[in-house]
DNA sequence: TGCTAATTAGGAGTGAATCCTATATATTGT
DNA sequence: ACAATATATAGGATTCACTCCTAATTAGCA
């Protein structure tokens, strides 16, 4: 996404078009690893060295609320963030924090069971993998 | 899972049997909404007045050290634990925080990309489905 | 029953996130 | 271009969820 059509969405969204919100976004999507937080913040101010954490945690959250971004599922340490919005997966290390995007056609078409679709909304379905990536395999620790 | 089944469990792993670790299982077997540490903190005083947070946080992280307990998947909120260990998937309620587990034997079968079985050692696969529930959608807020 | 290592209680400390409020700034209308 | 105003931001205080530390206690063994 540029930032004209970035700007575009904050308008519709009747969101000031502020260099914070976009710095945050560009941050985000400039980084592979699903980053927290604090990780955005850190980085972003070589830029902004007066940006506040608060600004960013607040940008970060305006940002899943108006489904820009997506915050990643995990085990109730830091929020990470995911700005990637076609349909993927994830696959987590639990040695090293590591999380990789992966696509697969069969998980984004399973069907919901219809003893739950009757009763819920459903807003969104991920197939979660966890284990051991290659580095942590080899890493002697 | 009974007492004396548990307490093989905690001998099998070198753990102490401690009133505190079997009133901290059983109340989270007791209880069908995936609690949080302060959850069964709060709920345990009324038995042991003196239990201490610190054991409670530190006596379900063993559980899941030892496997007999699972961290929920969630947004980085408090941490929420699971006695179900058979296979099983979550509903996620986005307003109310409801967690609901279900079974899926198609969820179940699933099998891993080879690119990933290859590169990493799979522990865990569930589906999370998240939305909002039949009473939040009732409820007028 | 006594010994020893594991465990606990309670309080201090930490890290992440949120709240508060005065200041600054993006947008709208003129 | 400028003023008015509603939003957003910076920075600090606060809250929340752990996590660490240490002295006292206790489970399990000899």
């Amino acid at each position: 996404m540029d930032i004209k059509r970035l700007e575009e969405v904050f308008r519709q969204h009747n969101l000031k078009v502020t260099p914070q919100r976009i710095a945050i976004y560009q941050e985000l999507i400039n980084s592979r690893e699903h980053p927290s937080a604090i990780n955005i913040y850190e980085r972003i101010k070589a830029q902004y060295p007066n940006i506040s954490l608060d600004t960013v945690n607040r940008t970060l959250l305006t940002f899943a609320e108006i489904g820009l971004v997506r915050i990643v599922e995990g085990r109730g340490d830091p929020k990470r963030f995911d700005p990637n919005l076609h349909p993927h997966h994830h696959f987590r290390c639990i040695k090293c924090g590591k999380i990789i995007d992966f696509y697969n056609e069969e998980y984004d078409a399973l069907d919901v069971p219809s003893t739950l679709k009757d009763r819920f909304i459903i807003t969104s379905k991920r197939v979660n993998l966890e284990g051991i990536c290659d580095e942590c395999q080899t890493r002697s620790d």
